[in-house]
DNA sequence: AAATAATTGAAAATTATTTTCATTTAGACA
DNA sequence: TGTCTAAATGAAAATAATTTTCAATTATTT
């Protein structure tokens, strides 16, 4: 189910942003696609048919469609980086607490059945996952 | 934490890496902790007892480390960025192909058996999640 | 103790993102 | 339709994060 022009023409209007050239420009380039870009990738792309935009309203522009919800963030590897002292030698994941930034680590990742699942409904060969938790430590409940 | 000083000295001998006291220091000041850092904020409490040690020293000693298996890396919210039209409307997550960028979606992340666990050992309240799978799509198996 | 290859710090370079500000423009409305 | 105004834009500067370069230093080997 796809989001037509007039729905994202009216998403706009009722946040109070104009419709500008620009902003479809940008769409255009997101809205066909089923892969993800980097505002400097868009950039490029935008600049094929539009020359004249600068790199700066793609930064904006993204900004306003991912506030209305029209856009998904997606890590990528090497993007950022926050470290911490291994603990178990086996692969396993982080409970991390937004307040303190406090990590406990757990292994029952129980993702096996999800990526098998998906890997015969897509052809795709799994390689990998990153599964983080977000949550608040008992300390953090209280000063919250 | 002497018991693993050892072994960490033994680790980066072996991989042909010098025991410097800028490695000492900054192993100092990740091992004990329960959180995680960034670059900078590791770079600030090494300053405090090694004023001498630059930033760039930081940067390369946390390479190695990771290098090495010692440490993990935590990705933090807006830390990095690559964006995607919005396709399914309720609570999902992708399927990214590590060779062209095409992404899947899937609604199904099956966490909140995991999340329930993980909240009454440890006394966490749950808030959010980042669930990414890594793969590559069949047409990128062929290419590869 | 000398040799040497790795490591370091300072500075410069690169890259990514944000801010500032003067100018332009989309959309409202007379 | 023309006028008005808040919002949006582009260029440039500012900020931030990371990497590269290079001469000087140092941990380890012999
Ligand atoms: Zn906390
Ligand atoms: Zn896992
Ligand atoms: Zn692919
Ligand atoms: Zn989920």
């Amino acid at each position: 189910m796809k989001l037509t022009a007039n729905k994202i023409a009216g998403l706009l209007r009722q946040h109070g942003y104009k419709l500008t050239p620009q902003r479809w420009a940008v769409l255009n380039v997101i809205s066909h696609r089923h892969d993800h870009l980097t505002p400097a990738a868009i950039y490029d792309r935008v600049s094929q048919e539009h020359p004249g935009i600068g790199l700066v309203t793609i930064y904006r522009t993204l900004e306003v469609l991912a506030e209305l919800g029209l856009l998904c963030k997606v890590h990528v590897e090497g993007g950022c980086r926050s470290y911490l002292m291994r603990r178990p030698s086996v692969h396993h994941h982080h409970l991390i607490c937004s307040g303190c930034g406090r990590v406990v680590d757990f292994t029952d990742c129980a993702l096996n059945e999800l990526e098998q699942r998906l890997s015969r409904e897509t052809g795709f060969e799994m390689k990998d996952h990153l599964l983080e938790l977000y949550g608040h430590c008992q300390n953090c409940q209280k000063i919250a």
